[in-house]
DNA sequence: ATTATATATAACTTATTTGTTATATAACTT
DNA sequence: AAGTTATATAACAAATAAGTTATATATAAT
C-alpha cells in the first residue's frame, strides 16, 4: 500500500494543476501540438500575465514544458505526470471496486444462509441491490 | 471534443479534493471499508475538526457519503465521481499518445524520403529517438 | 540604434484553503 | 436527569491561489 504514497508531492501538484478549468483547456489546446503563450491568451478571456501563471502551475506540476523559437516560448505536453495521476486513480478505481465484490460477496454469503432455511434456491449476485 | 468540458464543475472539485495527502490517505483508509471520523482522526497527526473538513471536501466532491450508526456517521466511499476523473485522465492521455503518433509517422515519412535518396531500405517506427 | 513583439516578473487585491481552539448539538449510557 | 461519546460548527489566523495592471527583459525587424 506505501506505493501509493511515494510520489505524494508529485500528486499533489499534478491534481492541484488539474482542478483548474482553465488549465484543463490549455491542455485540451496543447493535445493537438505546440502552443506559443500568445497561441494559448487568445481563446481566453484572460490576461497573459494570468495565463503565464497556469503555464507555470503546469510546468511546476510537470504536464508541460517550454521550448524556444526565437522571442516565443512553445508549451508542449509531457505525457508522464499524468500517467502517474491516471495511474493513482485506476489503482483506487481497482481497489474500491475489489471492496465492492467483497461486499457483495458476503450480502450473497448471508442471503443464502437466509434463504437456505426457507427455500434451497441459489441466490443471484449483484451490487445493485445494495445499499452503499 | 465538447464533451470533456461537461462536467468542468464537478472535474474542479474531485481533482481539488484528490490535491491534498490527507484526503487521498482518508481515501485509502476508506478503500477497506467504512470508518467513523474518529477512526479517521486516530491515524493522523491533526485535530477532529480538521479532519471533519476534510471530510466535507471529499463529500461535496461526491466522492464519500454518509450513513448513520448511533452517534457515529460513518463514511465510506462512492465511486462515480472518481470514474468521471480517471476517464477524463485516460481520455487525454490516449489524446496525447495519440497526437505522439502522428508526429513519429509525420517524421518517419520524412526519414523516408530523406533515406529514399541514398539507399532504398525501409526506415523503422519508434519516438524513443524523437524529442518532444 | 530604435522600435516592435513575445514573454516574464513585481506589486497588489480578493477569495479560498487549511489549520487551530472553543463550543454546540445529538445520541447513547447510567 | 446527568454524564459521556461522537460529530459539527463558529470564529479566527496564516498561507496560498487567481486575477489584475504596470513594468522589465529578450529577441527580431527596420
Amino acid at each position: 500500500m506505501s506505493y501509493l504514497q511515494i510520489n505524494s508531492a508529485r500528486l499533489d501538484a499534478t491534481f492541484a494543476a488539474l482542478a483548474d478549468p482553465t488549465r484543463r483547456a490549455i491542455l485540451a489546446k496543447l493535445a493537438s501540438g505546440e502552443a506559443s503563450v500568445n497561441d494559448l491568451v487568445k481563446p481566453f478571456n484572460m490576461s497573459q500575465p494570468a495565463i503565464s501563471k497556469h503555464l507555470r502551475v503546469l510546468e511546476r506540476a510537470g504536464l508541460i514544458s517550454r521550448g524556444r523559437d526565437a522571442q516565443r516560448r512553445p508549451r508542449r505536453i509531457e505525457a508522464q505526470p499524468l500517467a502517474e495521476a491516471s495511474d493513482w486513480l485506476e489503482n483506487y478505481r481497482k481497489l474500491w471496486e475489489g471492496s465492492f465484490q467483497k461486499l457483495d460477496a458476503l450480502l450473497d454469503e448471508l442471503k443464502a444462509l437466509d434463504k437456505d432455511k426457507k427455500s434451497r434456491r441459489k441466490p443471484r449476485r449483484s451490487h445493485k441491490d445494495v445499499q452503499h
